[in-house]
DNA sequence: GCGCGCGAATATGTATACATTGATTGTATA
DNA sequence: TATACAATCAATGTATACATATTCGCGCGC
């Protein structure tokens, strides 16, 4: 690796401290103290500061009272209401979508990265599912969704709440051993993509309500993954996308 | 007025740089180039900068490719769009009250403010009502009916909506001669005040998909209210809150 | 024993000089 | 005339010295 000069520092900084609050380096609460993190980093404060801000923007550092950041702790509550906001998020899109109508171009598009998705698992065994490319395309599929209901507003908020790890998509498409059941994970993908398919029906038959309650009750997958690996691993610390941020 | 030295740089930069945003000194678009703003503010670039800053997270600026901020430009559907957003988390805000349970509390003190609603403009003739004072109030409604879901998350990201002047429950509360017919502010008062009440019922009654209807359909008396000001005044420029905002 | 205030330590806030980057324009050459 | 390259300039990025504010502990007075 070395000491990549390439990006300027602020860059560096901030992709730095965001390594190190998902990963558990820097636990919710914490303050965090420019010049100590200078040292640390060999960054002078200036850059620090820039980066805090941005990591603020993100939703992962708050200010604190009477100046500077800490880390922002987020309980089990947090999580679970996250995973909610998406999807009533997405299901505003989905409905936005249906009601205004969408370009046929965008809706063929979709269609492709759906059979792709098909692909990861119809037809192999448990043990030859292909999760991180479903975790990709997965990303893919929610990423033109949100651009199909056509304003920047819906959007700009929905990619807000989904840069929080453990808010993204793709958070818990787990692997085949991360979680209760033998073949759970791969019975929440079949469902998962069944709920795909319908939300785009809907979308292409102008079935707005429904395209909202197929978009929420999808972000509840995402919850029920998360509650089953928390029966599988209480205590929270799994390698789950930012379970380390997690506080209490 | 003269120079208030009683606070600091950053805060004062931050309160100027918005006014100018919001009052239309700063065009949607405009790029801010931090020397240029210094000059003009007299202040040097790092309050600037953290100034500029601290607007992106307010969602008034936003960070310009290759560096830099510019002023963040609505369009009509932008607006739009912002206060449908603000019905749709409102709305989750209402439907996780009704699931959850709210304290009796809590639903005592809104009735409260519900009542000192009225009496602005029960029983008094159309040009006694007092707009401002409803205003106040029914920021205030709008504030606690957030709280009473009990989600920090949730009501983080709602009041980031409210923070666009224009998307802000209180924005078209309009005075009795800024639009089409002549008791037609009056008129939204009543039917606004009536979902007000309707809404604390349903969240009472622990009626969630009703309390979120409502609160869905409260925040469109505000999307009524702009396309009514919009009529009497195409161009936009009238003295709504932030209506400079809007570009094109 | 408790509270208040003062002062030192330590934090962030501010100014500014200097570095770097990226765009633009002008010029020389094919 | 078109293209490529280099110089220049104007913007943000970075470091750092200094200013101010906040906090915490200690001592004094009540």
């Amino acid at each position: 690796m070395g000491e990549s000069k390439s990006v300027n520092l602020t860059k560096r900084a901030t992709y730095e401290l965001r390594q190190r609050i998902i990963h558990g380096g820097l636990p919710g609460g914490t303050r965090l103290y420019e010049v100590a993190l200078s040292e640390d980093l060999q960054i002078s404060r200036t850059p620090v500061r820039e980066a805090m801000s941005r990591l603020a923007e993100e939703g992962l550092l708050e200010r604190a009272p009477g100046g500077g950041f800490q880390v922002r702790g987020f309980t089990l509550s947090d999580v679970t209401d996250s995973i909610e906001l998406r999807g009533v998020l997405e299901g505003m899109a989905a409905r936005l979508a249906a009601e205004r109508g969408a370009e046929a171009a965008s809706l063929d598009e979709i269609g492709v990265i759906l059979d792709r998705l098909d692909s990861c698992f119809a037809g192999v065994s448990l043990d030859q599912v292909d999760f991180d490319r479903y975790a990709e395309l997965n990303g893919q599929f929610h990423e033109r969704l949100a651009d199909l209901c056509g304003s920047a507003v819906v959007l700009r908020e929905l990619e807000r709440v989904k840069s929080l790890p453990f808010a993204s998509p793709s958070a818990f498409v787990m692997g085949s051993d991360n979680e209760g059941g033998p073949d759970r994970a791969l019975r929440s993908l079949i469902v998962a993509q069944a709920q795909h398919r319908a939300l785009m029906q809907a979308i292409r038959r102008r079935e707005g309500a429904r395209a909202e309650a197929i978009a929420r009750e999808h972000a509840r997958i995402a919850r029920g993954n998360l509650e089953a690996s928390l029966v599988a691993d209480p205590d929270v610390s799994g390698g789950m996308p930012g379970m380390a941020l997690i506080v209490r």
